[in-house]
DNA sequence: CAGTGGTCTAGACCACACC
DNA sequence: GTGTGGTCTAGACCACTGT
């Protein structure tokens, strides 16, 4: 993919300087000259040093200056880029040599509920695919999922499809790329559903994740709700503040 | 508490617009006419925009428009995070004209547990401080929060200082920048103390987060277990798998 | 073809760090 | 006082969407 934006191919060639050593004590020009020195524009150059700074390669210092982040150039050989996608268990578990299973509750295809619909971006008379599947990792039950998809997006869809992995089939088999998504968490008291098949009491709460994911081109792709059991989910991020 | 930037205050008056159902199909005007009608200029209407973007409150589409996320929308509370920075109660809120208060449980020197020492990467000498307080936001009770911080890094702390926002002092005092942090997130049934200090029923869960906070040349500055309220506390964030 | 977000320019003033 | 990054303006052209 070459004829990147301006910005993009500026971050890379100033990536290239700081692994060339060209700033040895550390500090950066400042903007103004940096911006003479690409041929652009002060606010092109920092936007470049923007996503330099947010994939932790260089550091800014208001009224001071931009540093070279000597921590990541330190690292920089073992550096694994954690860019992290869609929540997907079958991905993430089965590189892990553990063994998804689903037991399929639901399959339908429906008019969706009004704020799935919204979250979507569908129109009123928009059917979507409906279905329902307790999760399993090694025979254990973690979670009930619940997943809406637009039919026009995924047109094959079946309940033999949805018994394994579905973003799976999507990149395979539909040449679909899911690389965005909006996420919330919370917890919830479990309810009967829960209980039953996720071997919960009734003290014992689960984790939602609610989450939209869409297509690499920005159309949403699916609406999912997955209560977890709530010793079985946790959610880790990192997260800097690029103030 | 002083003049935030142009554009975090319309961010944060298009925040409301949008949790006030101004656009109620979803879909914002277009950029230029929302910048005309904050009396800003579009640059700056766009990164208005893009923190909402970022955290989850809006969805951009290339050529066709902005709009509103619903998922963040329906799951929102007035207590709702977003991904900026660390967890810090204190600045998030008070921007938004709330005020937290503390009251506090524990406030001692000892030597960390395993984990905590683990994490805050210290030897088994090292001591802690160790401090326990529940948060209000506007007098209700949100959370009960555990920090630990190591005494070298913060000889001075003391009761009065925990009583307000560690981190203001952190940047203010002592000139230490805390940018970046790990989090985790889950859920746990509530035990007595929770079920007291936050009015909850032994039905009803916490959500639970777990922080280390580093400052921003990678030190670790303070380990931070938080047992929030399940209805006071949703976690949102946007997560892109390429770039 | 009109609408929209994405990008880019060439300026400007500000507050604070550092000298 | 000077240098620095932070912010803001008022334009411009582009590529693609959707009608």
């Amino acid at each position: 993919m070459d004829s990147l934006n301006l910005y993009n191919q500026i971050a890379n060639q100033l990536k290239q300087n700081i692994l060339e050593d060209l700033y040895p004590t550390g500090k950066l020009p400042n903007e103004r000259i940096l911006s003479e020195e690409f041929n652009v524009s002060r606010s092109t150059m920092k936007k470049a040093i923007d996503s330099l700074v947010e994939d932790g390669l260089l550091l800014r210092k208001a009224r001071s200056g931009t540093f070279v982040n000597l921590l990541f150039k330190k690292n920089y050989t073992d550096y694994s880029h954690q860019k992290r996608g869609p929540i997907g268990l079958t991905k993430s578990f089965s590189e892990q040599g553990k063994k998804i299973t689903s037991r399929i509750l639901v399959f339908e295809v429906v008019l969706p509920p009004e704020e799935v619909r919204k979250g979507l971006l569908l129109s009123s008379d928009d059917f979507t695919y409906h279905f329902k599947r307790v999760r399993y990792i090694d025979q254990v039950a973690v979670s009930i999922e619940t997943n809406y998809i637009p039919i026009q997006l995924f047109p094959k869809l079946n309940k033999e499809i949805a018994k394994d992995s579905i973003y799976d089939y999507a990149i395979k088999e539909m040449n679909i790329l899911l690389t965005n998504s909006y996420v919330s968490i919370f917890s919830l008291p479990s309810n009967e559903e829960d209980q039953k098949e996720l071997n919960l009491t009734p003290y014992e709460p689960v984790t939602v994740s609610e989450e939209i994911v869409f297509t690499e081109t920005g159309i949403p792709f699916e609406y999912t709700i997955v209560r977890n059991h709530y010793q079985k989910f946790t959610y880790n991020t990192s997260v800097s503040a690029n103030k």
